[in-house]
RNA sequence: GGCGGCGUAGCCAAGUGGCUAAGGCGACGGUCUGCAAAACCGUUAUUCGGCGGUUCAAUUCCGCCCGCCGCCUCCA
């Protein structure tokens, strides 16, 4: 497996600290609010990560954090008049209701900073006995020019960041540069107790002392969005390395931006996409397929153009295990080893593909490619060939589900693929689409086809596709809550 | 100004120093169908922003130019 280590600037081997084993530490919300299309996207590429490793055969340990104390979670408290612990405490459960759509496996540990202060306040303490950070009226600052190797992640140097910083009214920094690692709590600000006396953890040591906590020093992958590079990801670097003298983490991952129509998103611009909004316009396996369609350190475009190119590539998709699963179903399939053969012997080509792009440096966009092959292969043997191999219909429907475990596309259930979603548990709607399905084959058998046309139009017109095969009436769910059954 | 990235068909997008430049969406023609839908078969980049250079050979390496974008301040 390669892997692109934003700390040397190149695809390295993976090669991880103890065989058989992959820790990962990811950069959670701050929980302020709904989370947005960005964070969906670092969520979607490390979760998706997570489960090639696991595919790989390797044990996972996959720590995701909160940061629920914050200036912005401070002052949005303010704003709506709540405590800010109640509002991190909603937007954590918020985030679990997106996560979910979007098929984001739970992180092994979720960490919180509120959870987590006397650990920081233990590692602030180590900053200052080893001379890398000082006090000054209530605040503790990192000095970065004690610690060598700063800039070494983003690769800047201290004199280039040193034209463009600036320091805050109020704050006692030696140097522009320094950053705080604890805050003087203000008058009506959350605070705890600590040596230095009240305030609360500054942005940055929250994620070295939780890393550190729950991976260890010299972790294998520590990952977020690129726009954390700088400042957080090289001062979690300081702060960490200049406190335990070693390596902090060994591979440093970062995913690419969305943009919305070419632009960047941002609350400036107005153009900030929530993913409750979203998931209530496109099926979340739509989203899910189009957050991965391309390489995770490029920029992603969002357009509904996009959007709606991925919603019809997602029914190719669920069309095709429909197919698989109709086919196994039905008395199509037999034992006939001999015509399942050529196909057989793709499956192992495209598995092998489908490894191979994602051992490059997780390229999704490849392997969706793979995924979408086989569609074509499956649905080319399914109409070419009279009576399916049994043996081989299943291999090709389990590839697909393994394809599928690694991507996250579809939820599963009982270790099957979900691929009708929101599946209405209304039995009485379904007997009443039975019987006009029933109906409308009688016209149609009567010729009667403007009856047939009117029944058909009718349900298109309230979301529901008929579909008329050889088999029966196949029916289908428009939008976002997608639902495919069948009638004959 | 410093650092970094990108420019591949109508759109999205992968990729490679030489072998047919993946895949998705769209479009067009055909098969199937009462008509559709879905599926299948076929067509859709002699060419990879422009100009030079290196090379037997470049879309792929180098230089310059043009265009777009990000980071350097809170941000996934």
């Amino acid at each position: 497996m390669e892997v692109f280590n934003t700390l040397t600037g190149r695809k390295e081997p993976f090669l991880p600290r103890e065989a058989g084993r992959v820790s990962i530490y990811v950069c959670g919300p701050t929980t302020y609010n709904y989370i947005h299309l960005g964070n969906a996207r670092a969520l979607v590429v490390f979760d998706t990560i997570r489960r090639y490793f696991l595919y790989r055969g390797y044990r996972v340990t996959y720590v995701q954090n909160f940061t629920d104390v914050d200036d912005k979670i401070i002052n949005r408290a303010r704003e709506e008049g709540v405590e800010p612990a109640a509002l991190a405490a909603k937007y954590v459960d918020e985030y679990f209701v997106d996560a979910d759509a979007l098929n984001v496996r739970r992180a092994d540990v979720h960490p919180k900073v509120s959870e987590h202060i006397p650990e920081i306040i233990q590692l602030i303490q180590v900053l200052i006995d080893r001379g890398l950070a000082y006090t000054a009226n209530g605040d503790v600052y990192f000095a970065v020019r004690k610690f060598p190797e700063y800039g070494k992640l983003s690769k800047r140097s201290l004199d280039d960041l040193r034209a463009g910083a600036r320091v805050e009214v109020g704050e006692h920094k030696r140097d522009p540069l320094d950053f705080a690692l604890w805050k003087a709590a203000k008058p009506g600000e959350p605070w705890w107790d600590s040596p230095w006396g009240p305030g609360r953890p500054g942005w940055h040591i929250e994620c070295s002392a939780m890393a550190l906590k729950y991976l260890g020093e010299a972790f294998d992958i520590h990952g977020g969005g690129a726009d954390l590079i700088f400042p957080h990801h090289e001062n979690e670097i300081a702060q960490s390395e200049g406190a335990s003298r070693r390596p902090f983490a060994r591979y440093w991952i970062h995913n690419g931006f969305v943009t919305i129509r070419q632009e960047k998103m941002s609350k400036s611009l107005g153009n900030v996409s929530l993913v409750r909004e979203l998931t209530r316009i496109y099926p979340p396996p739509a989203l899910r397929l189009f957050l991965l369609s391309n390489h995770y350190r490029s920029p992603l475009d969002f357009t509904p153009e996009a959007m709606e190119a991925g919603v019809r590539a997602l029914e190719r998709l669920k069309t095709s295990v429909v197919l698989l699963r109709e086919v196994l179903d039905n008395a199509r399939v037999q034992d006939n080893p001999a015509d399942g053969a050529a196909l057989s012997a793709r499956l192992e080509e495209l598995r092998n593909r489908f490894e191979a792009a994602m051992d490059d440096d997780f390229n999704t966009a490849l392997a969706q490619a793979v995924l979408f092959d086989l569609v074509g292969e499956v649905n080319s043997y399914l109409h070419h060939v009279d009576r399916p191999d049994r043996a081989t219909v299943q291999r090709a429907l389990d590839l697909f589900a393994t394809f599928n475990r690694v991507l996250g596309i579809f939820p599963e259930r009982d270790g099957q693929m979900v691929v009708e979603t929101g599946v209405s548990a209304d039995d009485f709607a379904h007997r009443l689409l039975d019987l006009l399905i029933a109906v409308r084959q009688e016209a149609r058998r009567r010729k009667d086809f403007t009856t047939a046309d009117r029944i058909r139009d009718g349900l298109r017109a309230l979301g529901i596709v008929l579909e008329d095969t050889p088999q029966g009436v196949r029916w289908k769910r428009t939008g976002a809550g997608n639902t495919i059954g069948k009638s004959s």
